[in-house]
DNA sequence: CTGTTTGCAAACCATTTGCATTGGA
DNA sequence: TCCAATGCAAATGGTTTGCAAACAG
């Protein structure tokens, strides 16, 4: 991602940018692996020793409420963060407790499609997501 | 729940019998929103005042390890524990926050089966389960 | 200029740990 | 009796907060 698009994302959320946004924005992208914010912090400041582990913090927050990123717990309760918007679902590898996305159309139209059809009493859908856990092979 | 299927509970699953687990585990039982450990804690201590939270915290882990409770972490990373154990998934409403079960063999078979039908690449799945974020009507 | 962001350190809070005491089998 | 469970307090660790200094617009 150059130096435009980078910035555009970040102005384009009602932030202003800064050098610390945009190198922490940059690594978020490049991470495969949904890291906490101590990854980011220890990612970042390999090339940016003068970062501040707070600003870490500010930052993934301000992106998560700039709707650029998103949020969520693994199975430890630590958060994660996710530079992919769509929603999509996780698997969770037990052996190496790395978090990979799965992203699958089809099933989500599926399940879509059911909570269309089987309304649960009481309850109105919004959003469904899976936890699917196992093993990478 | 009577004091001896109470007590069968707790010693068939390996643990010695003592009056914390017994409260302990007949709040859980008398719980239907997967409290955490301090909302456990405060539950047990009206009735228990000397019951400690280290205790609870203790115990809840006890359970989980002999098999008699669930465990998971809710979006806030607040962990959660849930007496009913057979795989059933949770509603999350966004307005009050609580969490109820939701359990469904029909959709939980869908999936197996369509976890069957269409492995996925590099990843051996062994549970599935749904995280269903909306609102109570 | 002015309000936002940053850095740093202290505070927070759920959870874990250590250890002496108690109690179940 | 003997090992496991309890109570209490201190420690841990991820995350948040407060505030003065730096900075973007």
């Amino acid at each position: 991602m150059d130096f435009q698009t980078l910035k555009n994302k970040i102005t384009s959320g009602g932030l202003k940018f800064t050098h610390q946004r945009m190198v922490i924005y940059e690594v978020l992208c490049s991470s495969e692996d949904h890291p906490t914010a101590e990854m980011v912090f220890s990612r970042v400041k390999e090339a940016n020793p003068g970062l501040s582990k707070g600003t870490v913090y500010k930052t993934l927050d301000s992106f998560v409420h700039a709707n650029m990123v998103q949020k969520f717990t693994d199975d430890l309760g630590l958060m994660r963060f996710d530079p992919v918007l769509e929603s999509h679902s996780h698997l969770y590898c037990s052996k190496s407790k790395k978090i990979r996305d799965y992203k699958n159309t089809g099933l989500e139209k599926m399940l879509k499609k059911y909570f269309e059809e089987n309304q649960i009493d009481g309850f109105e859908v919004e959003e469904v997501s899976l936890v699917i856990k196992g093993k990478t092979k």
